[in-house]
DNA sequence: TTAGATGCAAAGGGTTTGCAACGTC
DNA sequence: GACGTTGCAAACCCTTTGCATCTAA
């Protein structure tokens, strides 16, 4: 059995998700690491965000062919992202209710997990463009 | 503006997604069809992938770091992908009423279009791994 | 002390792109 | 004939990996 360590730097990645709502990807954090890790590397950076995903203490998210991007908050809760800025928001409570629905209405596959993503204007986007 | 046009390769790789229910990778459909074009390339398979994406006859279908599935049913329908043999299914009707408890669930943002992803085991896993 | 983790750089997978030749309109 | 498209190969982006060194336990 792999017991994990707790080094600074995969804390300090830990500790940077846990501490944003702006789902970084992997060179954000990177970056934002670098000045108290000048040595950090992307390997680094890279091993620990798999490792804690695995883990279960982050969750990955992934959209069109860009890079991944990283969550902190790993309960199942659906993410909204704007096509005109590239944000990406959380969006909870009112979804809770639709693990019911999508847990009931399906007969023929025994479900696990879902993941529901949003697409459309943030209301700054929206109110800037038209 | 850029008309396009109607290439063997572009006709013989959309005919290729309308006449499957496999969600088939760009390598799956450059495999299948070399062997009607021997000269076939991966950029046109690729390219074409992109152009049918953007004009709405197909869309492309993405999970966790690997290649993305591609569907010529342009329905936004859920998929469901079975975790232990990777395929990828179609979920249709039992999910339409989705539409409106999504729709009109959420407040801070102008929702244009949503992707449920179901995540589990097929039947045929179930049976044959429990 | 010792396995796991780091830093570096090179390699990897999947996808895109520059360019000359080609095919469709 | 014009311009979008192909085939090829090289480039690209993001991510993973091999290895020697380091470090948490």
């Amino acid at each position: 059995m792999i017991t994990h360590r707790n080094t600074q730097q995969r804390r300090a990645i830990l500790d940077y998700l846990r501490n944003t709502v702006s789902h970084p990807r992997a060179e954000d954090i990177y970056v934002s690491l670098k000045s108290n890790f000048p040595s950090l590397s992307f390997g680094t950076v890279y091993r620990n965000l798999r490792i804690l995903s695995e883990i279960g203490e982050i969750q990955e998210l992934r959209y069109g062919n860009s890079a991944s991007r990283f969550d902190g908050n790993t309960t199942n809760h659906p993410h909204f992202t704007c096509e005109l800025c590239g944000s990406v928001f959380d969006v909870e409570e009112e979804f809770i209710k639709l693990d019911k629905v999508i847990f009931s209405g399906v007969k023929n596959f025994v479900i696990k997990s879902y993941r529901l993503e949003l697409f459309g204007s943030c209301l700054h986007c929206k109110n800037s463009h038209s």
